[in-house]
DNA sequence: TTGCTCCTCACGTCACGTGAGGTGGC
DNA sequence: TTGCTCCTCACGTCACGTGAGGTGGC
């Protein structure tokens, strides 16, 4: 029972401006099987999209622009997605602990294949910001000494 | 006197082995006015690179990577780069107080331009980051849940 | 009914990758 | 002299951009 149901289905211009990318880009996306697409659409006809198609959409996104991942890789990464949240479904119908020990330890590797992409930009970023700050500080300073 | 007098001149293939990219990529660069490159190279003949050149390549490869610039983008940070240089020479050889103020002021809006990039690359990245580690922080919490 | 947004081809573009065929320098 | 790296075209590729010409739905 999502909100899906009860929420206006959206036009791709919408969704496209929503998440600041192009209605092409969602296209292509779809034409290269990354999105599921026409699933019930008639051929000419508009695609419409729920809210959490939106989501998800703004997921793919954000990954491709943060890690700066090939659309193939984002593939392997959605693949790998779908992979923890079947897991996660699994974990949910078991009793066993032994069970939802093997499930959850199946699961923290890919987690942690994310963790590794990020951290890894996150230090390159923090050289640039630092050596950035430096030279600022030493154009404040140099201006401070005129003052003087 | 630097010590690029004093090393050895590299070939591309080392260079770009240095610095993470591909022979491709330098002549590319060279090629839409990026690099200075055919100084005085006979066509067909191996360019040559200094320590010096290496280190601005590496410069503008981090620079695209890291903030994810067109190269025409970068190509107006290096003439921004280029314009700073110039400034901080005409600071060096005046004595004017007024005048050496007026040069870093100058000179500082290309330095904030630069940083309000990388900041707000920066701060999409905790964002990511901070949803991870909640992510995992969860799975943990469930793991420990398990051992009890 | 009028506009606006959507549709499907299909070619263009940016930043290189990838051979093809040939030459340079330790 | 033998290899390895380099050279210059020149076409291929990835992730879309950009019209052209036409249709859908408030």
């Amino acid at each position: 029972v999502t909100a899906d149901t009860a929420t206006r289905p959206l036009r791709i211009g919408e969704v496209a401006e929503r998440i600041g990318t192009t209605p092409r880009t969602i296209r292509y996306y779809e034409e290269i099987g990354l999105l599921p697409g026409g699933g019930g659409r008639e051929k000419g006809k508009h695609r419409l999209y729920t809210e959490t198609d939106v989501e998800r959409l703004q997921q793919l996104t954000r990954l491709r622009d943060l890690l700066g991942v090939s659309l193939d890789e984002l593939k392997q990464i959605v693949e790998a997605q779908e992979a923890r949240d079947a897991l996660r479904r699994q974990w949910h119908e078991t009793d066993s602990e032994a069970e939802r020990l093997r499930i959850v330890e199946e699961a923290l590797p890919h987690v942690e294949t994310q963790l590794r992409l990020v951290r890894g930009r996150l230090a390159e970023l923090e050289k640039l910001e630092s050596e950035l700050e430096e030279r600022r500080r030493r154009l404040l300073q140099r201006r401070r000494e005129l003052r003087d």
